[in-house]
DNA sequence: ACCGTCGGCGCC
DNA sequence: AAAGGGCGCCGACGGT
């Protein structure tokens, strides 16, 4: 059964569809009772429908209301409209409408729904379900579409619940962390510890002026110091010898921990003892998430001390262990490297098989393989990789030769690319511009190269969100009113990995969880293949404990 | 005062 | 012969 939502001028309309969204019965529910009427249909299991997860959902449950099952009208739109499986159909050659892009502004802003009338009422969600319905049924591959449009969907729900949720982060033990790193937070100005590595390096270059946080003027500093570097980035300064490359690379790690996490990130972004990041589901071309505001997904290692967990509550932390190689061994259908994944470690396990000498050489050389690498460690491990797992990379090459020549890629599951332009110059082009066409051809075959790998891996990790989400939900029974804050519940999501905030005796039956949810993850991708996706689970009270 | 771009670097 | 994928955020900078 399908309940679609939509906002219109005297209230909200919900529509109760069956299975093949057909035989509509309306009702108008006014907006304040809307959580309650929710969640008294929630028992049915319906799959909620609506334009956006992140407009419908967040007042939802702050009212109480958690739903289980929802279809993201706008976000299964653009995963339709750019699927090579739907290529041929009807759908994909419609006219743009208001549906194709992001929601209007006046749409999202969260208290339209229950705050004001709105001006217009919303696109028919009804509609669009069954056009989706038909494009699904019409593509090549229903099966697999069907559940990405649930996984992507899933997402955006748990993406809300833990905006809602927000991650435990101790303010104090923040400041600590910046106090011994920075020194006391100045009132202006650079901090007491900043300023003295500043002095190390203007003694060392003699230039007692030298102003460091401008990359145009530090590099200049440094050549007129005499030193042969042509940018400022450490990566290249590390390669040099002189006393100012220390200090210079220590302040470019407090520069960076003040400006990225320093107080001012403390004083915007952690209130009540919580971290709340906006994640955007699908914000990334490959399928990813994207987040807005705060940079969760880019959360510094050096800060994940001031992440605790609530007193008598602790956090089960768990990553999937090469995640991205055995995606690929999946995809591809290579029987060695998926033997190779059977060691809890793949790395390792491919040093056993023989396949490298060392686990860094197999690391580098899968990270090339799947990223296009061809220097250094990677490159050298080409022709290694290439002999002991020629299906797969076979598999990448052909993903890179179809960008290379403009054409889409697309996920296990049907999340296409976009189309490049191949290597395109006329024929009166000179070398340059010919050379020029020709690497930014060889640049989107590394993408496309990527996006087949880097995007089932995120469907992976969208199906695991979703298994896991139901177990942590059925953990202590079904019938159990207590609030998603009140249970196990998840806080973080990085990629590949996970974090939940559960009750300190519950953490054992959490890290179950998470593992039979990778195990569904996997069965739910690959059915009977036999690639394990294994999970590195620890319990911890702070983050920076894992592992 | 504001806006877009860029260098640089954090995460996967 | 050479060729590393995807993001977000900050401050500086150059333009208006």
């Amino acid at each position: 059964m399908f309940i679609a939502l939509r906002s219109v001028a005297d209230g909200i309309v919900a529509t109760e569809l069956d299975d093949t969204a057909q035989h509509p019965r309306m009702s108008v529910v006014r907006p304040a009772e809307l959580p309650g009427w929710v969640a008294a249909r929630e028992s049915e299991r319906p799959r909620w429908v609506w334009d956006d997860t992140s407009r419908w959902y967040p007042p939802l449950l702050e009212a109480g209301t958690r739903v289980d099952r929802t279809l993201d009208l706008r976000l299964c739109r653009r995963i339709l409209r750019m699927s090579t499986t739907t290529a041929e159909t009807s759908f994909a050659s419609a006219a743009t409408d208001d549906w194709d892009g992001p929601a209007p502004a006046a749409v999202r802003a969260s208290n339209a729904l229950f705050d004001m009338e709105p001006a217009t009422a919303d696109p028919d969600p009804v509609v669009e379900l069954r056009r989706q319905r038909i494009a699904v049924e019409e593509s090549t591959n229903p099966g697999k579409l069907n559940l990405l449009l649930a996984a992507e969907s899933v997402g955006a729900l748990a993406a809300v619940e833990m905006q809602f949720t927000g991650l435990p982060w101790s303010r104090e033990l923040h400041e600590q962390i910046l106090a011994d790193v920075l020194g006391p937070r100045p009132a202006a100005g650079r901090p007491a510890l900043m300023e003295a590595v500043l002095a190390q390096m203007r003694e060392a270059l003699d230039d007692p002026t030298l102003n460091p946080d401008s990359p145009v003027e530090l590099l200049k500093g440094l050549q007129r110091a005499g030193l042969q570097v042509s940018t400022t980035r450490s990566w290249e300064l590390k390669e040099i010898e002189h006393p100012v490359i220390e200090p210079l690379l220590e302040y470019k790690k407090l520069a960076r921990l003040l400006s990225a996490n320093g107080w001012n990130w403390l004083d915007q972004w952690v209130h009540d003892g919580r971290f709340r990041p906006t994640y955007v589901p699908g914000g990334v071309v490959t399928g990813r998430w994207a987040s807005d505001g705060g940079g969760a997904l880019q959360l510094p290692k050096q800060v994940r001390g001031a992440v605790v967990a609530d007193e008598g509550w602790t956090f089960v932390v768990a990553d999937a262990a090469q995640l991205e190689p055995r995606v690929l061994a999946a995809i591809s259908g290579d029987a060695a490297m998926a033997g190779a994944g059977r060691a809890t470690d793949m790395y390792q396990g491919m040093v056993e098989a023989g396949a490298v000498e060392t686990r860094p050489q197999a690391k580098y050389g899968m990270l090339g393989a799947i990223y296009g690498g061809t220097t250094g460690e990677s490159g050298r491990m080409r022709p290694k990789i290439e002999r002991a797992f020629p299906v797969a990379m076979a598999f990448v090459e052909a993903a890179a030769r179809a960008g290379e020549q403009g054409e889409s890629v697309s996920t296990w599951l049907g999340r296409s690319s976009p189309r490049g332009a191949g290597a395109t110059y006329s024929e009166t082009a000179t070398d340059a511009e010919v050379r020029r066409a020709r690497n930014e051809a060889a640049a989107w075959g590394r993408f496309t190269r990527n996006f087949v790998v880097q995007g089932t891996a995120a469907e992976w990790a969208l199906c695991w969100i979703g298994a896991l989400r139901r177990r942590l939900w059925e953990l202590q029974g079904e019938g159990s009113d207590r609030p998603l804050t009140e249970r196990p519940h998840l806080v973080f999501f990085l990629h590949d990995e996970l974090i939940v905030h559960t009750p300190a005796a519950l953490a054992p039956a959490v890290a179950q969880e998470l593992r039979a949810a990778a195990a569904d993850a996997g069965r739910m991708l690959f059915g009977a293949a036999p690639v394990e996706f294994a999970l590195s689970v620890s319990v911890v009270d702070r983050y920076s404990d894992a592992q």
